[in-house]
DNA sequence: CTTGGTGCAAACATTTTGCAGCACA
DNA sequence: TGTGCTGCAAAATGTTTGCACCAAG
């Protein structure tokens, strides 16, 4: 449709945070490179790893991902991109989701039933959360104790952490302090 | 540390473990009775704290959600009724669910997008679980040490935990381990 | 008796899919 | 230049709702 971008796209990408358990890309990097490479670069190995392509919708689906932050909707993502004027269909996106959590890219990430949340993960900490079950008030956070939990569980077992959902039902007090 | 049951339906309730944080519930009994009273009559009191009736499609919705050892997805419940006799339709078993979120005797836990899963909590300790990105086997298990690293989260930030959902993403092993 | 509950079917919202033409590698 | 990709619209899925009759308290 228009303006083609080569890869530039990589806002604030943190230091290794995901063992790559799956068998999603050639393991011809380092986890180094390939925790710091631009997600652009990452899902089109992805993709040739398929034989699949990069097509300008699907890298325009994911630029609008990563300007979201990373959290976003289905619709979110539908409007944006349309706002950008890049008209991308809904079909399509729902199919670049599908891929990028393939990819290991983002993931899944489900409070209400209705629709889906998905969170861009790659290269980033897990994010875990406290809903407030009055208010509906959420906050977001790292707690590396809880990683380091999840690692354990895991070694015990003999199971390899690839990453974790940690959302707590809390009620927040009357005043409900900013955090 | 489980079953005193002084009713009928009522399989295996576990002691105190879930904070009420909620107002759902008229707080003329102690924890204690609370926890251990049987979940119909816990369901029962919910309702007419709401003024709402305690019906036949009510008790049975409940009574299916315990014999299936409290998981569930909602067609399942569905069937369970019909394969009982009970015939409730499903836009009642879809209406009860609700009712028992909002009394904080089931929870919603979405694994896949599809369709939502409930479990049942009240009086049980949470229920953590693994899942394996490459085979799908789950593992549930309740983690004490996680359970206070939640409460401690909560505590900190002056609110107060009800519950949680942990979900870890690991690989299992070639030789998969039962656990 | 009064209020809320139920079943049914239609409505809804989100996600998936079949198909004909288009575009990346 | 040939696969695979896209948009469209229709289908599929899971959940909710309006309504007339029914039942719990």
């Amino acid at each position: 449709m228009n303006d083609p971008k080569p890869e530039p796209t990589n806002p604030r990408i943190a230091p290794p945070a995901r063992v790559d358990g799956t068998d999603a890309f050639e393991p011809t990097e380092s986890p180094q490179l390939r925790a710091f490479a631009p997600l652009c670069s990452v899902f089109r190995r992805f993709l040739k790893s398929r034989d699949l392509k990069y097509t300008q919708e699907r890298a325009d689906v994911l630029d609008a991902i990563i300007a979201r932050d990373g959290s976003f909707e289905a619709e979110e993502l539908l409007l944006d991109l349309r706002a950008r004027g890049h008209d991308v269909s809904k079909a399509t996106v729902y199919r670049t989701i599908r891929l990028l959590l393939d990819a290991g890219i983002i993931t899944q990430s489900l409070f209400d039933a209705k629709q889906s949340h998905y969170e861009l993960i790659y290269g980033r900490e897990p994010r875990d959360c406290m809903v407030c079950m009055k208010t509906g008030r959420r906050i977001e956070f790292t707690n590396r104790e809880l990683t380091a939990l999840r690692d354990r569980i895991c070694r015990e077992l003999g199971w390899q952490a690839v990453g974790h959902r940690f959302q707590i039902f809390a009620v927040s007090p009357p005043d409900d302090p900013v955090v």
